[in-house]
Order: C-alpha cells, then sequence, then structure tokens
RNA sequence: GCGAGCGUGGCGGAAUUGGCAGACGCGCUGGGUUUAGGUCCCAGUGGCCCCAACGGGCCGUGGGAGUUCAAGUCUCCCCGCUCGCACCA
C-alpha cells in the first residue's frame, strides 16, 4: 500500500500536502513499515553482495537514550545507503537482557525481573520503530529467553569439553555493591565497572574461562582487522605480552628449596641485591610458620583493597613497606647471598610471585632498596642512543633508577657487552646451566565468569559428591531458572531457592546440587551475533554454513567503553569455537566504528545528574527525521557530540524547505523553462554534489553529506529564481531525497513516493555523470609571490602561454608584476597561476 | 611518568591531501513579504586599515623556528586539552 495511502488513512488531517508536518506522517509510516516486515532479509530482498552489519544490542534499562539514537542512527544511514548500492544487507536486533539492574528493581520495588526486562524491551522496541530504523525484526532475540541462553550453555560445556573452562580457587575480586565476583576486566582503578564500589579480595573456588591460552593468537590478530588503533592498542597492553625469562634462586642455607622468579631484564642480575616475595606466597607461609610479626603483617596487608595497594596518589608515590624473612637467598650468578622481603609491591598473580630485585635498574626496587638501606650495585653504564658512553652511575647519588640502554659493568663474564645482547647471552647460560628458561608472559588472567547472581544463565554444573562437578547431559538443557525466586533474602536468591538445585547426579544417580551461580552476562553477549542467523532453530546454535557465509561481521558498530571487556571475550569465543568445529573464521568483527559521546554542556547525561536529553522528547517536539539528521550533520560519527551546542531547528528548517520545494516545484505537470545556461548550472551543481556526497557516503562523513545537500536546495532556489522550471529541478529534488533517504527515511518515502509511485529505498543509488561537470572555462587564482592579487577566466584547455598573459592583464596583477621582474611562473591547471617575481 | 589523539570565526564544523582558509549550518546585523507570529525570502557577517564609492592593503588556523613558488596541511622545539595505560618485575 502506498505510505501516503496510509497516511491519509491514519490521519484525521486531510491536508497534510502544504505544511510539512512530521508528527502527521512518521508514526503511520513507521507502523506501516513493521507491519509489512519492510526491513527483513528474504528472498526478495534486492542486493547481491552480502554485508553483515552490526550494531552492539542494548540493554534494557529504561526508554532509549540519546547515545541509543547517535548509534542507531549512525547505523542506519550506513545501512540504508548499503541497500541503495546494491548490497545484500543482515540488519539484526536484539536485547542483552540479563544483568543486575533487573534484580535490583526485583529487591527494591518486588517487580519481576522477567517482567521488569520484557516491559522496557517493549518500550525501546516501540522507540526504535518510530524512529524508523531499519531493523530486521525477524531476527529479533534476548539473551534472557531459555532460547537463548540453552544454547549459552550449550557453550559453556562446549568449552569444558575442549579443555577451557577451569574451576580453580584463588583470590578474586568482590563487589560488595553487587554481592559477586567480578573478572578482573571489570575492575577499573580499583573499582567495579558497573556500580563503582571499592573491590575487595576473597579466597573463592571459581569457575573460569581459559582465554590465556589465546593470549598471543588474541595479540597477533589484531594485524588482520581494521579497527580504531587506540582499541588495538589497549587490547594489546591488556594482554601485555612480555619477554624475558624464569630463572631458579636457592633458599640459602640447609635444604633444598628452590624458587623461580621471572624477569623481563635477566641482564640485570648481577645488581640483583636482595629479594621479594609476595606476602601470599606459599614458600614464606611455609618457613615463616606463625611467626607473630609475619602474621601481623600478612593480616595488615589482606584488609588494604587493591587502592591502596595499588595507589598512585600523593607525593612517595608508592609505600614500600615490607618485612624481613628469616633467611636469605642466593644469587646463581654471583654466588651470594641477598636479603629475603616480603612487600605487597610484588604481586602473586603475576609472574611467579617473587622477584630478583634490582635496584639500579628497577624503580619499585630502587625506592624499597633506599626506604630500607639495601645495596643498591651499579651494573650498568649509560650509553646514549649512539651507543656512546655517558657519565657512569653511582649508587650513593643517583635518584631514580636507570632503565636506559648501556654497556654492562660488574657482571663477571659479561662486562662490556651491550645490555640487549647481555640479555640473550644470559638467558642462553641460564639455560645451559639448568637454572631456568626464557619465557613469554602475559598480563592477561583466565576469566572469571561465575556470578553469585540470579538474573542470569545458570551454570550447567552438577556439584556430587561422589563424582564431583559434571556436566548438565545436553538433553537436559536448558537449565532454566525458577519463576519463583524471592529477591528479599540476603545472598543469592538461586542459592536460597528451596528446591531448584536439589537434582540427582547424571553420573551416579545419587542426590547432588546444582551450581548455583549464573555465568557472567558478558558470556551472552560474546556470541549473539552468531544466533541472529537463526535465532528460532531449536537444534542447534547456529548453522555453521551460515556463519562462515557471513562471517566475519564487515561492520561493527559501538562505544568505545567495550574495547576490552566485550570485545576481547567475543574474539576469544570465535577462536575457540572455531578450534572446536563450529565455525570457520578467526576473527568475529571484521571492523569496528566507535561513535562517540552524546553528552550536554560537556558533561555526561545522567538521570541522577538530571541532565538528561531523551530521544523522546526531540521526536515530539521534531520528528525522527529532524532528530536523525540534527545527529548526524554535527560532526564526524567518531566525535562526541554536545547537544547544547546543536539546534534541531535548523535541521528541521531544511527538512521544511526540502518539503515545500518538492510541493511547489516538483509537480510533473510543470513545463520545462529556463535558459541553456542556466540549466546547465544548476545540472552541473547537482552533478558534482552527487560525487561529493557519494564519496563522503563512502567515507561515513554524514554531516558533510548534509553540507552537500543542502548546496543542492540553494542551487534549486537560486535556478528557480532564475526562471528554471520542469524537468531539471524534478531531477534535482529526486538527487536530493534520494541522497537524504539513508538519513532521513520518513520524508523521502513520502515525497517520493508522490513523484514516482514508489519508495525511495527501493532505488539505486544516484550516479553522478562526470560529463556533465566538464566547463567550457575555468577560473583561475593569480598569486604573485604566492599571494592573491586577482582572478582570471580562460578556456578549460588553455596553455601556458596563453594563461600567462590573461593573468598578466588584470590591472591589479599587473601593478605587482611591475615590482620586479619574473624570475619563474608556477601553473597548476584548473586552480592557479603564480608568478614569482624578484 | 609512558603511549595515542587533538588545538581553525561568537558556536558546531569544512578545506580534492601542499594550491583562493572559514564550505554547510547555527547565531548575529540589516532589508523585504505576510503579520498574531518564534513564518518565509534577500543581503551581510574573521580582525585591523585605506577609499565618497568601485575597489584595495596588512594580519590571521595554540606559540616559535624551518622546508617550499606556495603551509591549516610537511619537519623540529614549546604550550594547552582529551583519552588510554601505570607497583606487571
Amino acid at each position: 500500500p502506498s505510505c501516503n495511502a496510509r497516511i491519509a488513512a491514519m490521519t484525521a488531517a486531510t491536508e497534510i500536502d502544504d505544511r510539512y508536518d512530521p508528527l502527521a506522517i512518521e508514526p503511520a509510516l513507521a507502523q506501516q513499515w513493521y507491519d509489512d516486515r519492510r526491513w527483513d532479509l528474504d528472498d526478495t530482498t534486492r542486493g547481491r553482495e552480502r554485508f553483515y552489519a552490526l550494531t552492539m544490542f542494548p540493554y534494557p534499562s529504561g526508554d532509549l537514550h540519546m547515545g541509543h539514537a547517535e548509534i542507531f542512527s549512525i547505523h542506519d544511514a550506513l545501512v540504508r545507503h548499503l541497500r541503495m548500492t546494491g548490497h545484500r544487507v543482515l540488519n539484526p536486533f536484539g536485547w542483552d537482557a540479563f544483568g543486575l539492574p533487573a534484580e535490583n528493581a526485583a529487591r527494591k520495588r518486588g517487580a519481576d525481573p522477567a517482567r521488569w526486562t520484557l516491559d522496557n524491551i517493549e518500550e525501546q522496541a516501540a522507540s526504535i520503530r518510530r524512529l524508523g530504523y531499519s531493523f530486521d525484526w525477524s531476527t529479533r532475540l534476548e539473551t534472557c529467553d531459555p532460547a537463548y541462553y540453552r544454547w549459552t550453555q550449550w557453550i559453556f560445556l562446549e568449552l569444558l569439553r575442549a579443555g577451557l573452562v577451569d574451576r580453580k580457587d584463588g583470590l578474586v575480586n568482590w563487589c560488595p555493591g553487587c554481592e559477586t565476583v567480578l573478572a578482573n576486566e571489570q575492575v577499573i582503578d580499583g573499582r567495579c565497572e558497573r556500580s563503582d564500589d571499592v573491590v575487595e579480595r576473597k579466597p573463592l573456588t571459581q569457575w573460569y574461562f581459559r582465554i590465556t591460552e589465546y593470549a598471543q593468537e588474541l595479540i597477533d590478530d589484531l594485524e588482520s582487522i581494521d579497527w580504531p588503533e587506540r582499541v588495538k592498542t589497549m587490547q594489546r597492553n591488556w594482554i601485555g605480552r612480555s619477554e624475558g625469562a624464569e630463572i631458579t634462586f636457592p633458599v640459602a642455607g640447609p635444604g633444598q628449596d628452590e624458587v623461580v622468579v621471572y624477569t623481563t631484564r635477566p641482564d640485570t642480575i648481577f645488581g640483583a641485591t636482595y629479594f621479594v616475595f609476595a606476602p601470599e606466597h606459599p614458600l614464606v607461609a611455609a618457613r615463616m610458620g606463625d611467626d607473630e610479626e609475619f602474621a601481623a603483617y600478612v593480616e595488615e596487608v589482606s584488609r588494604r583493597s587493591d587502592i591502596e595497594r595499588q595507589s598512585t596518589m600523593g607525593e612517595g608515590r608508592r609505600d614500600k613497606r615490607g618485612l624481613r624473612l628469616n633467611f636469605d637467598m642466593v644469587n646463581p650468578f654471583t654466588g651470594e647471598q641477598i636479603p629475603a622481603f616480603a612487600a605487597d609491591y610484588v604481586l602473586m598473580d603475576y609472574g611467579t610471585g617473587a622477584i630478583m630485585a634490582v635496584p639500579v635498574g628497577d624503580q619499585r626496587d630502587f625506592e624499597f632498596a633506599r626506604a630500607h638501606d639495601l645495596d643498591i650495585r651499579v651494573i650498568i653504564h649509560p650509553t646514549d642512543d649512539d651507543g656512546e658512553l655517558l657519565e657512569p652511575l653511582d649508587a650513593d647519588t643517583m635518584s631514580e633508577a636507570y632503565v636506559g640502554p648501556g654497556v654492562m659493568v660488574n657482571s663477571g663474564d659479561y662486562d662490556g657487552l651491550e645490555w640487549d645482547e647481555a640479555k640473550a647471552r644470559i638467558i642462553d647460560d641460564v639455560e645451559d646451566r639448568g637454572w631456568g628458561v626464557g619465557t613469554v608472559n602475559y598480563r592477561l588472567r583466565d576469566w572469571l565468569i561465575s556470578r553469585q547472581r540470579s538474573w542470569g544463565a545458570p551454570i550447567p554444573m552438577i556439584h556430587c559428591d561422589t563424582c564431583g562437578p559434571c556436566p548438565v547431559p545436553a538433553d537436559q538443557l536448558p537449565v532454566q531458572l525458577p519463576d519463583d525466586l524471592d529477591f528479599q533474602v540476603n545472598g543469592s536468591p538461586l542459592a536460597m531457592h528451596p528446591t531448584w538445585k536439589h537434582v540427582d547426579c547424571p553420573e551416579c544417580g545419587r542426590a547432588a546440587v546444582r551450581d548455583t551461580d549464573t555465568m557472567d552476562t558478558f558470556v551472552d553477549s560474546s556470541w549473539y551475533f552468531l544466533r541472529y542467523l537463526a535465532p528460532n532453530d531449536d537444534t542447534r546454535a547456529w548453522p555453521i554454513d551460515k556463519a562462515n557465509a557471513w562471517l566475519p561481521i564487515d561492520q561493527y558498530t559501538g562505544g568505545v567503553e567495550h574495547a576490552i571487556l566485550h570485545l576481547l571475550y567475543a574474539r576469544f569465543f570465535v577462536k575457540a569455537l572455531r578450534d572446536r568445529g563450529h565455525l570457520a573464521v578467526d576473527e568475529p568483527f571484521q571492523a569496528l566504528l566507535n561513535q562517540g559521546q552524546v553528552i550536554l554542556d560537556g558533561a555526561a547525561m545522567s538521570k541522577s545528574r538530571g541532565n538528561l536529553v531523551t530521544p523522546t522528547e526531540i521526536v515530539d517536539e521534531y520528528g525522527a527525521d529532524t532528530m536523525r539528521g540534527t545527529i548526524l550533520f554535527a560532526s564526524a560519527p567518531e566525535d562526541d557530540i554536545d547537544w547544547a551546542d546543536m539546534s534541531p531547528s535548523g535541521m528541521y528548517k531544511w527538512l521544511s524547505r526540502v518539503w515545500r520545494l518538492n510541493v511547489e516545484l516538483g509537480a510533473d505537470e510543470v513545463e520545462d523553462a529556463g535558459s541553456d545556461a542556466d540549466v546547465a548550472a544548476l545540472r552541473r551543481a547537482v552533478h558534482e554534489r552527487i560525487i561529493a556526497a557519494s564519496s563522503d557516503y563512502d567515507n561515513r562523513k554524514y554531516n558533510t553529506a548534509l553540507a552537500k545537500m543542502m548546496e543542492i536546495t540553494n542551487a534549486i532556489m537560486e535556478a528557480d529564481r532564475a526562471g528554471v522550471a520542469g524537468a531539471p529541478i524534478r531531477e534535482a529534488l529526486d538527487t536530493v531525497l534520494l541522497l537524504l533517504a539513508p538519513i532521513c527515511p520518513f520524508i523521502t518515502d513520502v515525497l517520493w513516493e508522490r513523484r514516482h509511485g514508489d519508495s525511495v529505498h527501493d532505488q539505486d543509488w544516484p550516479v553522478g555523470d562526470a560529463t556533465l561537470l566538464v566547463a567550457e572555462t575555468v577560473d583561475l587564482v593569480v598569486q604573485v609571490n604566492g599571494k592573491v592579487r586577482g582572478e582570471v577566466t580562460v578556456a578549460a584547455d588553455a596553455d601556458q602561454a596563453a594563461v600567462e598573459a590573461a593573468a598578466g592583464a588584470d590591472d591589479n596583477v599587473a601593478r605587482f608584476l611591475a615590482d620586479g621582474t619574473v624570475r619563474r611562473v608556477i601553473h597548476v591547471p584548473g586552480r592557479l597561476v603564480n608568478f614569482v617575481v624578484a
């Protein structure tokens, strides 16, 4: 059905012709698009080349905010433009629907988390339709749907079979506000990424995904994907690869005890004058026994939060407290006994939890040595970048560690070697003598996925006293959440449920209990882009052939806040699933676009700040086309938008003008008129802008593309004043509608249909006719010594002599040429001519 | 401290990659039409200066130097802002 007929039927007003009235046309058209499943990808969809366009699915915390409006407006312009340029676009949508806010709502207001979540989803879905975003609703999914999380659980079991799931003890991050453990990635500056509470350390047994197995590949494959460099850098830093050696230090005195350290600077080993253990190191506990001072120290350390432990605030940088232990270590290279300490600047979960301390070459060791009056031994003579010797170091007067290049001294056989050469030689020698091995180390930790929460996918494991942890058999999936959880209890409602966890062991049949933790919601979002390929398939998670045909995702759009968390986890999933035979691609997201934020008066918008501007209020006043246009006209997609600087009324004014020009000048029956020159000028302006705007679209510069369209409407008004009418004007108006359709889908659809009877969204992208741009004459800027002194019009094919003659004839130019002799003339055809005069 | 990015009118932002700085829009000023209008149309709008006017000159892209016939764009130094990392041995 015609959209104009539909609008007329749905609006009581009969006359909508004269005035641009988005509030009359948009809701009717949005409803029609939804009823018609207008944007579903099916056999009737035009387009040849496959393109998987994905936008990060939202969490349904309430209605859409401006950030959503920005990301979806950018994404939809991209998608609609691709469709018009012959692509077959997969453009799915869903919700990341598990998470703590639903539980908090349940606890505070007694709401059912499922109800609360689904209500919010319906609200967001209605807003998305109202804003005209062309998502394929046949793909719709929600991660809290058992039909979805059944396969989340299946993936868990697949990873288990692949040996990529661990259950292990450890000191874990505990967020007291969320009452759950967190992954390392969810701790930002010692605080919970969600609630901002200070994170505590707790010893717990938890489930982990062994993402560290893929550390090297996760670094290497960054080379092959087209992502912003800063995001790649953030991932590289997070994974934190370093090269060095593990070296064994014997404990001095009787006994066979040995301790392995990890160091990136084995070349400095002759400067290792003491030794430090993390306070939690098992050998320390064994050796110190129930020493009271030590017990007190460990107790004090454990009370410190990570914030205190890692604080970089204040003048004295880090507090270098430590405790002298009751034994010494032996430096294997010098044979010397060196004192051993426990200090919390050494972390149990990096390297081996113990270090050789080299005060001369490591700032932390230097500070500790100064604080505890320990030996600082100079083992390196600094050199500059060219290898020239600089002033030697003086242990008594130096004020900080030296970390630059140099030549080894006081280092036995290695004296005189460059530091990097010494490093290689010492690693070789360590290996030859059986004292250690050269190694690569990563900062990345395994991904802790257990959460002591109830609105999430239950971990499909059963704990049996006899058999240990057993996987839930595949035919018993999904392990479904009970629908009668009590959210007023202390602790996890799922764990406190009276009956849910009691089951028989799948191995031996005896009474056993389910694991009552749920999976981190980042597990849900690590594979949703695969489920979109067949969201209703109840026989498998996704069809492999289809996944291989559509992946990797050609364009992923979303916020930079996921630079590490979500993007790293999803990459890991794809690699692990590939190795399990479920996929044939290495990376999920070939290209990534991080759109900027929408802020207000320089500050992030938030409910608590009370500075919220919502898409709904903009749409209610100006309509969706104006809001979308305003966002895209503001700046490039990557840049932040300060809404205080924006004026939707400007965009509204221009769209009104587009409407009016179409109504007043665009009718079929208007006869052709205007001089050849004026018609040619209009057509040249139009085709020039088609070419320019097309390239802007290709580069996702929607702001300048819109500027080109505005230039066309300016040219139309000028041509109209010059007496041009009929076909040339209609061509120009059509061009604006076609170029504008991806950004403002409502107004363009209505106006196009009136003149052509079909939908603008089914048209091919316009092609600029470059031959129309060729003019007989060109205007050249005339410079004298690089300064503009005039302008001349010459034949387009004029040679240098003709150009010089014409340029020299200009009065003002002649005035400046008279000041000296022309030494050189530079002629850039079509642009300028520059006389060099001396 | 380390790494990356960015500094252009009153504002958001343009500038074929070295070739007329300020496209397009907002705002502002003046004029016109209609006038109940916050509508619509036209003109102007970086700063300083010369001219009755037409015109014209000088300066100008955070600051300073350099390369070039020509620099917002390339090179070096400095200043400022934003983001990321930061006891990772």
